[in-house]
DNA sequence: ATGTAC
C-alpha cells in the first residue's frame, strides 16, 4: 500500500484521514513495513467502515489486518445505540466466536517429547476435526437450545469440566441477550453433531512448549514457565454460526432494501441497534457465541481425557478462553463520559487492561491473557491487555499472524505432503484432517508473527508476556 | 469460516 497516503501518527499508528463518506478517520495499527505490505483493500474496507452510521472515533485495523467480507479481519469498530450505530454481520463474521483457549498442563517438554507420537496420534483419534465432521454428541433441539443460551455453562453442568473453567472464559462462559428464538432451524439442525468438534480451515488443535518469557510478573500470573507445556485450541461455532451469518446476510439486506439505507458497500449489510433486526442479530450472534464456548469447553474436556491416559497424574488448568470474532457491548470512555457501545472485534482478540471488572481476579493485577494463534511452523504468543488499548482501540489487540496471500495463492506455491515433511523434519508432527487444508495454512502463507506481535506490543495494544513454540498439531 | 459452488 501506497503509505503517502496516510498520516503517521508514531512508528506503530498510521492515520487514513477522514474523507469523502467517511465519519471518522481510519487508524492502521503496525510497523512501517506490515503497513507498507498491507493490501489496498484493507485500507479500502476501512474506509467504508468508517461511513457507517453512529461509528465512535475511529475505523480500526490491528496490525494482523487482511482482506475480510465487509470489514477487513483484525478490524476493531464500536457504535454508539444513542447515536443512530448500528450492528453487522460483517463486522463480527461467520465464524461468530471463533477464538483460542489454551490449557496448562504442568508438563516439561522433556516429559512430552518423549512419546509426543503416540500423544499425537490418541489426540488424532479423540478431537473430531475436518469439515462437516460431527462428534460423539447427538443434541435434541432443546439441548440445543440451552448450549445457545447457557454456552460453556451448559458443557460444565454435563459433565464437560470444571466449574473453575467458567472463571477462566471471557464472560464467564456465557454471553447474556442469547435468544434460541431467532436461531433459525436450519442453524441448528446443522449443528446438531457438531458440538466437540475442531472444524477446518485455520482451526486447530496445538501442543505447545514456552520457549521465552518477555513479562516475569504476569508470566507468573499467567502460570507459564520457560519450557512449560500447553495446550491450545483454536475453533469457533461450526456450522452454527456459518449459518446465522447467512441467514442475517439476507435478513439484513431485505431491511436495508426496505428502509432504502444507503450502505457504502453490499457487503457492509447492517441494522441499527435499535430495531427490530438489529436486535434479533445480536440475540442470534450472542447464541453464536455461546455455541462456540460451549464447543471449546467440550473440546478442552476431551484434550484431558487424552492426557490423562498418558499422563495420569497431569492436571490440565484453564490458563484462559479468547473470543475474537464478536460484537460486545462494553463500557468505554469516550470524551470523558462512561458510555455503553458496540464493539465489533473480527479477527481481533479482546486486550482489557489491568483492573477491569471483567477479568478474573488472579489476573486483574497484569491484565487479560491476549491469546495469540500463530502458525504450525512459527510461533504463538501469550500476551496482556494493557490499558493504553483501551484509550486507543476499545481494549483490542490482533488476533494472530494474519494471511499475507489467499488460500488458493497458497495452494498453487505449497503442497500439503512437502508441508508436513518440512514440519516433521523439525520435530514438529501433524496430523491432518485434509492435505490441502494444510498447503492453505503453510506458514508461509502468514505474515510473520514476531514482526506481527513486536508491532502490537509497541503499539501499546498489549505486552508481550511468553512465546509458544507448537510441538504437535491436530489441523483441521 | 462453511454440508469448501443450495
Amino acid at each position: 500500500m501506497d503509505t503517502s497516503l496516510l498520516r503517521r501518527i508514531n512508528a506503530y499508528c498510521w492515520e487514513v484521514p477522514q474523507q469523502g463518506a467517511m465519519r471518522v478517520p481510519g487508524r492502521l495499527f503496525g510497523s512501517g513495513a506490515l503497513i507498507r505490505d498491507l493490501d489496498d483493500m484493507v485500507l479500502e474496507q476501512v474506509s467504508q467502515v468508517a461511513a457507517l452510521p453512529g461509528i465512535v472515533r475511529a475505523s480500526l485495523a490491528m496490525p494482523d489486518a487482511h482482506w475480510g467480507y465487509g470489514f477487513p479481519i483484525g478490524g476493531v469498530a464500536a457504535f454508539d445505540p444513542d447515536r443512530g450505530g448500528i450492528i453487522s454481520v460483517g463486522g463480527v463474521g461467520y465464524d461468530i466466536s471463533c477464538g483460542v483457549r489454551t490449557l496448562r498442563t504442568g508438563l516439561s517438554k522433556e516429559d512430552v517429547l518423549s512419546v509426543l507420537p503416540e500423544l499425537v496420534d490418541l489426540l488424532a483419534t479423540v478431537i473430531p476435526a475436518g469439515v462437516g465432521r460431527g462428534g460423539q454428541l447427538r443434541l435434541s433441539g432443546s439441548e440445543l437450545d440451552d448450549v445457545l443460551r447457557l454456552g460453556a455453562r451448559w458443557a460444565v453442568a454435563q459433565g464437560y469440566g470444571e466449574s473453575r473453567d467458567l472463571e477462566y472464559i471471557e464472560d464467564g462462559g456465557c454471553l447474556s441477550g442469547a435468544n434460541p428464538e431467532v436461531v433459525s432451524e436450519t442453524a441448528k439442525k446443522r449443528q446438531q453433531d457438531q458440538v466437540g468438534t475442531l472444524g477446518s480451515g485455520n482451526h486447530y488443535l496445538e501442543v505447545q512448549y514456552v520457549d521465552a518469557i518477555y513479562d516475569q510478573a504476569a508470566a507468573f500470573a499467567f502460570g507459564l514457565k520457560e519450557g512449560g507445556v500447553v495446550v491450545s485450541l483454536h475453533c469457533g461455532s461450526r456450522a452454527l454460526g456459518h449459518q446465522i451469518g447467512t441467514d442475517y446476510i439476507q435478513i439484513l439486506g431485505r431491511a436495508a432494501q426496505k428502509r432504502s439505507l444507503h450502505l457504502p458497500s453490499r457487503d457492509l449489510v447492517c441494522a441499527p441497534i435499535d430495531s427490530k433486526e438489529g436486535r434479533d442479530y445480536y440475540q442470534a450472534m450472542a447464541c453464536g457465541v455461546n455455541c462456540a464456548l460451549a464447543n471449546r469447553q467440550v473440546l478442552g474436556h476431551l484434550v484431558r481425557q487424552a492426557f490423562a491416559e498418558m499422563f495420569p497424574l497431569a492436571r490440565l488448568e484453564l490458563l484462559y478462553d479468547v473470543s475474537h470474532n464478536t460484537c460486545k457491548v462494553e463500557d468505554h470512555d469516550v470524551d470523558g463520559l462512561r458510555k455503553s457501545l458496540y464493539v465489533h472485534r473480527k479477527g481481533a482478540t479482546r486486550s482489557f487492561g489491568p483492573g477491569r471488572q471483567e477479568l478474573p481476579a488472579a489476573y486483574r493485577g497484569v491484565g487479560q491473557p491476549v491469546l495469540i494463534g500463530g502458525t504450525m511452523g512459527t510461533a504463538s504468543y501469550i500476551l496482556a491487555g494493557t490499558v493504553e488499548s483501551e484509550a486507543m482501540a476499545w481494549g483490542s489487540a490482533c488476533h494472530g499472524a494474519g494471511r499475507a496471500m489467499s488460500r488458493k495463492q497458497a495452494t498453487k506455491r505449497w503442497k500439503g505432503k512437502s508441508v508436513l515433511h518440512e514440519l516433521e523434519h523439525r520435530g514438529i508432527l501433524v496430523r491432518a484432517a485434509s492435505q490441502r487444508g494444510v498447503a492453505e495454512e503453510a506458514p508461509g502463507a502468514y505474515k510473520d508473527v514476531d514482526e506481527v506481535v513486536e508491532s502490537t506490543h509497541h503499539a501499546g495494544l498489549a505486552r508481550k508476556v511468553g512465546r509458544l513454540r507448537p510441538l504437535a498439531c491436530i489441523k483441521g
